[in-house]
DNA sequence: GAATCACTCCAAAGCGCTTTGGATGGGGAA
DNA sequence: TTCCCCATCCAAAGCGCTTTGGAGTGATTC
């Protein structure tokens, strides 16, 4: 026997292996990794043995070598597009995989981050598979006719994009917002009461949700007989300082928009700042209507809303992205899986009537 | 031979194992291999043909059996504690982890999740150590006394803290910002501006560095004979919503604060909030500085900043810790790395002489 | 001409696990 | 009693890589 079963030292700190905790047991490893599997064909008496003797001296199965011999790794990747021209990571990211571990955890697998480049975009995903770090991947931030998908679908490895992508013809698994809807819906909620002039801060429009939003509120302008000023439209990253400053210059022309649709909730905090700079009241003077993805820090408000707000928790959107690559995981068969949420609208502080 | 060398086909995704890779060039895996990982008992034109017939094959090294071999994973893990009482995940951590990972990327290593309750603190550490998925961890959030520390030291896992913690007499490794000196400093900024009433919106004050922000506030009181009103100081999560009703209820008491220290940008902004629906004007009436971690996505203005502020940049300090840490790595003797960040003071428009 | 050396290369062991293909023994059926 | 089967266990191969301990070949040295 190979050491003294003194397991818990307080002070120094011991773990085993397959082969010494099977020593241990007098039994073969073979045994000993069925019964801790939890495969039928040992005794139930020496799998409570082992359990104890597991438990006892500490073991635990190195993941890599698992991970070889099975030929899974029992991971998860998060891929994270970084391009040159927004290298920022969003702000829902947090609060997304929050959601993600939590699916993670109950199901053993860990998780693994990746900040991947566009420009070599390509190779990094065929290096993630080839390297086999990962069984599946959570595919961030798709835009327009994002090349991902087929490439994901080349290469064979599973995954769930956060969104979806415009112009993509194959069948790929996704969860989203239904972005149109709810931007089409908020517009017009704008409309009823009275706006005729409403500007859109929106996100950078080669990003799929954003392009979507962009359809959402032009299809209300379209329904209701109104134009799409091009001077009322801006798309960026979407900062506190990008809401400021549009909202200001938008508030500066000529015939000013009285309402504003944001794609973020930081946005819209910006938009408000340069509101109440220009000495306008909000809700008064000029409405808000923004996206609110119910972040954990930036809660909208308690019992009122601060801003009225087309809202759907992005954390619940990372449990559930998480549970559908999980299950297409375990059973590759599967068609691909979509799911649309739709986001609810909230009346808060910052809407009211048109000004006369 | 195995097949046909026709690598680059567009339409099915193919890659080869080293023991396919040296069969194809009729040489054996050791070469192969040494000719890959740059060992110089090898022929540079075999070298050359390796990595021509590597490029061509579309080899890569599988990462678990590669960490089998080597007994290293290529990987750090990034543990953040999920407390059942506040189980946000931090706003500040998207940023660091931005930083972290251009280190990471760099150095060819990858970044690894993980959400740990603080129940099971100690097997959820020990487990990670056993299962061998990490070379090494960043801990995040450290609270007063952390007992991790003592565990991951015992455990033997090299680890870098962000941040530090008080009462934790053992020599370990950390980056931290002097949140002590900044809050001292942003103190005295305000009491050198006539302010007597200052009230104190910390974060969790058994979290390290609002333990250490709130001494940095005191000190600043002591050292100009103020006193330290219990009903002007917070901590709490730092949410909006905290900043904007702790505000709003310190401006309803009687002998009411004319300024307020925030731990984060985030309360700032609800505490402004606050400050402008009790129909008070920022830096006239009230003033505010806060600690701002410059957020990519919540630049504190431009030219001039919005708030006055106590700044250091958590993405610089994600790429520092991950250095350390990876330096840690290659050289396991060495004595642990600590450096400290000083805050540097921004005046921006949130501050003004105390109202007379 | 023998011994030495540098340069290249290779066979095989080993990392820690799973899993295939038996081996063993006892009980029940015939 | 014999045969078969089930329950329980095991030895060994294998996952894809690195690395140890040579082996072979010319060239150089004496």
């Amino acid at each position: 026997m190979l050491f003294i079963a003194e397991p818990q030292s307080a002070l120094e700190y011991l773990h085993v292996n397959l082969k010494q905790l099977s020593e241990y047991l007098q039994l073969s490893q073979t045994t000993v990794s069925r019964a801790l599997n939890g495969y039928p064909e040992v005794n139930e008496d020496t799998r409570t043995r082992v359990l104890k003797a597991a438990q006892d001296l500490n073991y635990r199965p190195n993941t890599r070598a698992k991970g070889l011999a099975t030929g899974r790794a029992l991971a998860i990747g998060h891929v994270i597009p970084v391009s040159s021209k927004h290298e920022m990571v969003n702000p829902v990211f947090g609060d997304f995989i929050a959601g993600a571990g939590e699916s993670y955890a109950r199901a053993g697998y860990d998780m693994m981050l990746k900040l991947v480049p566009d420009r070599d975009e390509t190779r990094a995903y065929e290096d993630i598979r080839a390297r086999g770090t990962v069984d599946g991947i959570i595919v961030h931030g798709p835009v327009i006719n994002d090349v991902r998908i087929a490439l994901l679908s080349r290469i064979g490895l599973p995954f769930v994009v956060h969104g979806r992508s415009t112009d993509v013809n194959l069948p790929y698994s996704w969860i989203d917002v239904n972005n149109r809807g709810a931007f089409e819906r908020g517009t017009q909620f704008l409309i009823d009461l009275g706006h005729r002039r409403i500007a859109l801060l929106n996100g950078l429009e080669h990003m799929d949700f954003a392009f979507r939003r962009r359809k959402g509120y032009e299809t209300a302008l379209k329904n209701n007989a109104l134009p799409a000023d091009p001077h009322l439209m801006r798309n960026e990253e979407m900062t506190e300082l990008y809401g400021y400053r549009a909202t200001k210059e938008m508030l500066g022309q000529d015939n000013a928009p009285t309402a504003f649709v944001c794609s973020s909730i930081i946005t819209a905090i910006g938009a408000r700042r340069a509101i109440q700079e220009a000495g306008l009241t909000l809700a008064r003077d000029v409405s808000i209507i923004t996206f609110d993805d119910a972040l954990s820090y930036l809660e909208n408000g308690d019992d009122v809303p601060i801003f009225t707000a087309l809202r759907s928790s992005v954390r619940y959107a990372g449990r559930e992205a998480a549970d559908m690559l999980l299950s297409l995981i375990a059973v590759p068969k599967n068609a691909p899986k979509t799911r649309l949420l739709e986001a609810e609208l909230i009346i808060g502080r910052s809407t009211g009537p048109a000004p006369t």
